[in-house]
RNA sequence: GCACCCGUAGCUCAGCUGGAUAGAGCGUUGGCCUCCGGAGCCAAAGGUCAGAGGUUCGAAUCCUCUCGGGUGCGCCA
């Protein structure tokens, strides 16, 4: 549903070379054909395979490959093709593809910026119950949705970021009853709530009949129920906010669940009005085909439920911003819920219903069990930040003692909390989490501080040559496979980004980053055994243009980072 | 019981919109700076891609079944 056509808008123009040259002797289109990149880097550059153009011709693949090359002509980009069994890999004119790619990388415009040109994308991400403190598996739906917010942004999508606070329904009923009952005139601290909030559960026999009962005084808008729930929702924003500042999210719709409370009455009518809401066992529900349990929009009591909310919010989302696509980066445990809500909509005549779309993530684990505040089991996301930044400070001050305080106070910011941002993001959303203190902040290896090293250095080198970077200078004096091998690394970032938004996949960014770093580091290094292979030689032909692929991969590394909602030191 | 998710190296994970010899990190072993920052680089060792069928010229990737682990299944969110 969410496939796109075969739009390459966002190929890079190598890629469209490639497919142009054998589209121009196959009799199809070159949109219709897959750019890949030959397993090994002798083969070439760029390989297009010829199995769907022999089966058209009813011919053998290799033959038509071999066709295919031997017809080839030289272009502005690419120098030469040779056919590898079925496929036909081309080599690029290096001189020109590094012009084009520093070029676009330095200047801003590897990515498509238009690609999402007048499409509206809502994501709503983060969205916790308040009168409780941000755990750390409310990390995961935050990173996630917030770096999909940033690629979307990066592709020229109109992003509303929504974050759609837990802040209704039964379970603050409950809240207002345990406050009433043992904290009142107490300040409501949020850590007060959540305790009264446990023992409610604990001690009283009926939590939930009570809850309910208070939340019906809420939604029958008494003042001073109001008022209390207010001075709640008011702490707990204060405590959330501060952690949205510390991870640099900002949000551009605040409406969450009590918002939408009042707004359910008409949408419950038109239900009634049309047959669908009928009563069962007391409550009013939906029934839905292929679902042996009915969507329930109304408690025995009359109060509104989770659903009844979230069908307003949709309705909502669709009337005021028009998405081309609705997301909804939650936990897998509910997507039982958003199969439910979809389908109510689908039913109730939205059209729109498909353009919504559960981001479903696995758990954080904690010890092997389920992280989250009805378990117990809740480590503070903000005690784990104070953590990766103390031991990311006691790192820079050992290897780095010559950086001033403050800066390294805010360096170990950036890179502790960056360490926790790709951690959470560097695996399929889909997989469990096992969270592990330990290796969330370790430093070495495929880790959100290598590539943020990997940027520092780059910075590094450009400050240390102290000359302007110039991209018109003659990249034939790249001569070496290892400015290659970065400079083509390059070339994937665009194809990377597209398939992070379409799939909603974050961590395909992660690992592209990971493997530009880690050529560059390659390249970097073989510079300490060989001082002509050093960004900063002698000869300044060389060195400029050294210099303009170093200022490339830190564009891109600082790109990428933004992305995931990191920050990139220039030093560290 | 029904539904969904996961199962790839000792561990943590990429690769799964089908393509060429399945890749990283950690850990283990052995190397590399009179250095443009060693938070780095190179190399070795390590895999019946849970198992069995099927589709295909081609399957870790798609389909079916089995096994193992996890989650969900009306008035919580």
């Amino acid at each position: 549903m969410l496939a796109c056509a075969a739009m390459p808008s966002h190929l890079t123009p190598l890629h469209s070379a490639a497919a142009e040259a054998v589209a121009a002797h196959a009799g199809v289109a070159a949109s219709e054909l897959k750019v890949e990149t030959p397993p090994r880097p002798e083969m070439g550059d760029f390989a297009v395979g010829c199995f769907t153009i022999a089966k058209a011709k009813k011919a053998n693949p290799a033959q038509v490959a071999k066709e295919i090359a031997a017809a080839f002509q030289p272009t502005e980009l690419l120098a030469s093709a040779t056919a590898a069994g079925p496929f036909v890999n081309f080599r690029a004119n290096r001189a020109a593809a590094f012009k084009w790619l520093i070029g676009a990388a330095t200047g801003g415009s590897l990515l498509p910026r238009t690609l999402g040109a007048g499409k509206t994308i809502t994501i709503d991400y983060g969205s916790p119950n308040i009168s409780k403190r941000l755990a750390y598996h409310h990390i995961r739906s935050t990173t996630i949705g917030h770096a999909l917010a940033q690629s979307f942004r990066a592709l020229g999508y109109r992003v509303v970021a929504i974050n759609f606070l837990g802040d209704w329904g039964t379970t603050h009923g409950m809240v207002l009853a345990a406050y009433e009952r043992w904290g009142a005139g107490a300040p409501p601290t949020i850590d007060l709530l959540d305790q009264l909030y446990k023992r409610f559960r604990a001690e009283v026999a009926d939590p939930e009949g009570e809850g309910r009962a208070w939340l019906k005084r809420l939604e029958n808008g008494e003042p001073e129920a109001t008022a209390l729930w207010q001075r709640f929702r008011d702490v707990s924003w204060a405590e959330f906010e501060e952690v949205y500042r510390i991870l640099d999210i900002h949000y551009d719709d605040l409406n969450g669940e009590a918002y939408f409370a009042k707004q359910t009455d008409a949408i419950l009518e038109k239900l009634k009005d049309e047959g669908l809401l009928v009563e069962s066992e007391g409550a009013q529900v939906v029934e839905l085909e292929e679902e042996k349990a009915p969507i329930v929009l109304l408690s025995k009591d009359g109060t509104t439920l989770y659903a009844t909310r979230d069908v307003a919010a949709a309705i909502y989302r669709e009337e005021r911003y028009h998405p081309t696509r609705s997301l909804y980066v939650v936990d897998r445990g509910q997507s039982f819920h958003f199969r439910q809500l979809f389908k109510l909509l689908a039913k109730m005549g939205f059209g729109w219903a498909s353009t919504c779309q559960h981001i479903s993530f696995g758990q954080v684990k904690v010890g092997g069990k389920k992280a989250g505040s009805r378990l117990g089991n809740v480590v503070l996301m903000r005690d784990v930040f104070k953590i990766a930044e103390d031991e990311v400070r006691e790192v820079i001050a050992q290897v780095n003692p010559s950086l001033p305080a403050d800066v390294r106070d805010q360096v170990a910011r950036q890179v502790g909390i960056g360490a926790m941002i790709f951690g959470n993001l560097a695996s399929q959303r889909e997989k469990d989490i096992e969270f592990d203190l330990d290796k969330a902040v370790s430093l070495d290896g495929d880790s959100g501080p290598y590539v943020q090293y990997s940027h520092a250095r780059c910075a590094s080198i450009l400050r240390k040559a102290n000359e302007p970077v110039a991209t018109d200078v003659d990249f034939g004096k790249l001569a070496s496979d290892a400015e290659w091998a970065v400079a083509k690394r390059l070339a994937d970032f665009p194809e990377i980004v597209v398939r992070a938004t379409d799939n909603c996949e974050p961590h395909v960014i992660c690992h592209y980053l990971l493997e530009l770093a880690g050529e560059f580091s390659r390249w970097y290094t073989a510079g300490n055994g060989d001082a002509t292979l050093r960004v900063l030689v002698d000869d300044a032909e060389v060195r400029r243009a050294r210099l303009a692929l170093v200022a490339a991969v830190q564009a891109t590394l600082r790109e990428g980072l933004s992305l995931l909602g990191m920050a990139a030191p220039d030093q560290m």
